[in-house]
DNA sequence: TCATATAGACAGACTTGTCTGTCCTAAAAT
DNA sequence: ATTTTAGGACAGACAAGTCTGTCTATATGA
């Protein structure tokens, strides 16, 4: 029951956070949705920006979580690289998306804030290590300078679609990535059957 | 002497706001660092709000100035092309750097923000505007659909490496984006001399 | 009974924007 | 040449509201 308590302060803060974004989202907007009282916060997280931490962290999971799935949906080679900017599209349309929480908080946080910057670039790097590890399962006759290569430039990708497409509230920045990573993908393999 | 006084708040509002962020600068940090009341600041900005929408045009209207003369100090050709990525070198260098005002500012307003979100669509929309001329310039060989391609390239490689330098506090991914241009523009090539 | 939830008052520090009244400078009118 | 007039900037108090985080006092459930 305290986990639950926990998890729904989580959910709940997340959802407001993301949607509305962390300065203009109160503590007391946060309770009253959820239904709990002040005091039941601040006995969970011992102030509000340790409740940013933890909404930082559950968005990262559930993403990684999702967008492992819908690469594993995908049959092996290209298409599970594919995956990771396609992945976008849905969840551009579903109406839940508001581009990059990362980048938003940094926006809105101090300079010197350093918890925060660090707990983001940690989760980014967890991001990228998953797609290094894509990349390593799908092209393994590259070498490892052209696999971490090719995984940098899915991340800069993929970093682009999400912004562009929130920025510009349209689909093209993805599609135009989705492009731009067919086109590497066909280079690749090129330049392998020109050796 | 009045045109002085706008141009003074303008910058320091400029300044404060792309270094802290337009929530975290209050009125009274703006009016003691520019030196002026804070009824001369609301004589010439009847809202916070309004200050805002001119920092962004001061802003970008800077930007697109520098990054103009950048561009024409290189050689016609794909070097022009680069160097809306490259410009982005000194600049990261420069410590003055902070992201992408523009995504930064969306990060902190309320969702329902029109005016705001407006006025950075429209200026986003020139510096796209810019970016095609330079591509009609340098790649007239191309049919009007590949340049409407390649300069949407650009614009998202631009976007992620200014997004992604920030967010990372690091170079790779400007080097990493001017890396991917370059092979784009090479793909190019070769497709023209295989025709 | 005891821990934990609740509602909500509260402190204290912020915010934007308004307003009053003073001062200075420069142009216009005498 | 001297006086008047007007515009802008000044300092700073103030209203009205926001925020986080603490605390008290009551209620609920194991």
């Amino acid at each position: 029951m305290k986990n639950d308590t926990r998890a729904l302060i989580i959910e709940t803060a997340s959802e407001l956070f993301y949607k509305n974004g962390y300065n203009l989202t109160g503590i007391n907007e946060i309770i009253a949705k959820a239904g709990i009282a002040k005091a039941t916060l601040y006995s969970h997280f011992k102030s509000k920006e340790e409740l940013c931490l933890a909404y930082l962290d559950a968005r990262d999971n559930d993403l990684l979580k999702n967008i492992k799935e819908h690469c594993q949906n995908k049959s092996k080679g290209d298409k599970q690289l594919i995956g990771v900017l396609d992945f976008l599209i849905p969840f551009f349309q579903s109406g839940a998306f508001n581009g990059c929480w990362c980048i938003r908080t940094v926006a809105e946080i101090p300079r010197d804030n350093k918890l925060i910057k660090k707990k983001i670039k940690s989760n980014k790097k967890l991001f990228m290590n998953f797609i290094e590890g894509l990349v390593r399962e799908n092209k393994n006759e590259l070498t490892k300078a052209k696999q971490s290569k090719l995984a940098k430039r899915i991340y800069i990708l993929y970093e682009s679609a999400v912004s562009e497409s929130h920025l510009q509230e349209d689909l093209w920045p993805i599609e135009e990535s989705i492009d731009l990573l067919k086109n590497l993908l066909k280079d690749l393999k090129q330049a392998k059957t020109a050796n």
